[in-house]
DNA sequence: GATGAATGAGCGTTCATTCAT
DNA sequence: AATGAATGAACGCTCATTCAT
């Protein structure tokens, strides 16, 4: 509808909100600030965007596209489980390195100030993985690669809540603190070692193969 | 000194600014909101708390310790890990049941816009449970009631996580939605459910004894 | 880059500033009653002035300027102290008049509320007129127009003093009071007579008996 | 009609009052803060005084009371105009030295924030010193030791605008700044000196040429 | 009679949003 | 079509004053 403004400029202006809102939270914000970081005015903002929470919106959205697009690689593929995770993993890892304030403004919109988001966000970010997840664990307990007696639905939720909690203890300042506390150290300082750990943590969980449980002597 | 406030009120002033920091956030409560709430004027809030800010601290202190004293029973006891865990768990969700606005303002705490209380929380706040679960751990690796290849800090950091998120899925809004797109359900529909299969979930990560391996046939 | 506001309105919301200032002193005056006085909103205030203590500097030096302007033709001539003392009280009588609140901010500013820019503004308003008259004190001692045993500096101070204090009592409530229980009558009613009293009592203020004229050799 | 405080009590609350009005200004001095510093509470200060301006009044004429007992040896002694004058300057300069706060708050007095006693305080505290100041002068001209051609009444008005303003440069934190700009010393460095230019000032200022002494006939 | 906690009006300041230019 | 100045509601906070204890 609107032309004048290029897909670089929008893009860039997005991104300076992504960076705004990962940085102080949707309340602290300020629209003006937006406008002055990207070199324009607050009246383009809000002949793209009805409002704020418009504006945000559609920060969380393109974020939301570029995650995806970080996973759909990982995702295509068929393999087994441990593969599909250690990829996912790797691939979270990668996407945390190039754009925390990405993940920062994602943690920003499960706060309360956030809330009247709340319903229509979670289905839209978190209704492909849930579904994909769940489905994805159905497959591995048919095919002997979970515990029987496992509900995959909640296996899934916990599954992704570890992947959650990952992406924000490596972004989000709270989080990166209490992970200095548990491990002594930055989590970027040991990625590879997370990754190897968290896929022990799950493996146990989730397979129980032969050769996995001959290390238990 | 302060005398006209009862106990009771002050109390009740912290519990609702629990509750409104939970509900709306750091930045969109108001002191005068609070004290309309319970029914005083926002000079008392001025007078019991030098700040906003300090305020806020009291209301997360005031939660930590009725946290703390939730999980002391669970704490004091010897036993497996597994039995400790269930016992966590169930804790946890009581406590989520009972205290839902205390969970609430918790996570609003790990937002960016709390962020200048991060460092300062995060010790006071996980300072302990990291190095209660770490040493469990550890203690576990040794008694053979968890991997031997596992990194015990890494694994109580995980364990915290599934722990916390459990925790913002009953109570704060974005997380309820997410669970029910997860498992179709609210959490408080299935608490014992949720339980078991975490608990499941944690025993293959941790224990690997001879009965639970005759599971998988 | 400011454009809306006119040079005009920008004046007008100075000389209310002006104004309230003197009529209420630095405390009292609130900037929203400024705003409410020249039909804006405290945010344009806000705009043009970081906050109300820039506000009231501007208010000052806008002051500053016009008397400066007021004295400047005063200033510009050569001629005997006499004859310039005259056209000084002159042009601060009539500046008095036309100013009033220009002076009572000028006496707000020198109030304890005010301490924090006291030693600032003392050297910007100060400074010019305490050299302009040492300078001259000093030139008509070396031509015989002044006691030679005189310190000019502290002569300048008191012929000062002498002017600060008239317009006071031209402007100022308890000043102007205190006029009239010195005299009678408001000074606006004789200035004329004030002036040439002024100039008597500045050129052999009180006893010019032999015995005093005997020090001047 | 209230007993409990002591006398001793009473002038040890005024003492704070006047000086916290002098070192705050009307406005920011706290009814509190002074229960505070005395170590009462504001109970007692509502208790005797009606509210703050009635506390403000109270302190002000404590002060002038002090003031009274302070000049009043000089006073009542018969003499001539310099030495009368001499004595006089000695007194406030010994006044200041030893109550700079008093003279700080008789300068708060005059400023906007206290207009409301502008005319009430005026004449209790001008009243007395005007009309015996101009008794004074018209004495000191029939007896010949003044100017026949000046009017008693200005010229006292004159004589105590030097006065007050030379109490105001010891006392009061921007005219001790301007006293330094004119003068590039601290006014208590020089008392001596002060006091003696100033009667010079008095007593013959800026010419004494033979055309001005002629007009003394 | 003394206390000092409680009150609440009022201030300084910010910022989402509008709209004249 | 873009601008950014103007608006004004709402916030955090202070403090004179009251009055239950």
């Amino acid at each position: 509808m609107l032309r004048r403004l290029t897909k670089e400029k929008l893009e860039e202006i997005l991104e300076a909100g992504i960076a705004e809102f990962g940085e102080q939270g949707l309340e602290r914000t300020s629209m003006s600030r937006i406008a002055a970081r990207v070199g324009t005015s607050v009246g383009v903002l809000y002949k793209y965007y009805k409002d704020k929470d418009d504006f945000f919106l559609a920060c969380v959205r393109k974020s939301l596209r570029e995650l995806d697009e970080a996973l759909s690689e990982t995702i295509c593929r068929e393999e087994k489980l441990r593969q599909y995770a250690e990829r996912l993993i790797e691939a979270l890892q990668r996407h945390c390195r190039e754009h925390p304030s990405h993940i920062r403004m994602y943690h920003e919109l499960t706060s309360a100030g956030a809330g009247r988001f709340g319903t229509l966000l979670a289905q839209e970010i978190e209704g492909v993985s849930s579904r994909l997840y769940s489905r994805m664990l159905e497959q591995a307990q048919r095919e002997g690669n979970m515990r029987r007696d496992a509900d995959p639905k909640l296996f899934a939720f916990f599954f992704d809540n570890l992947l959650m909690m990952l992406q924000f203890s490596c972004c989000c300042g709270y989080y990166r603190e209490r992970f200095r506390l548990y491990c002594g150290s930055d989590p970027e300082a040991s990625e590879e070692h997370i990754r190897q750990e968290l896929l022990k943590f799950l493996e146990s969980a989730f397979t129980l193969e032969e050769t996995e449980i001959s290390h238990q002597g």
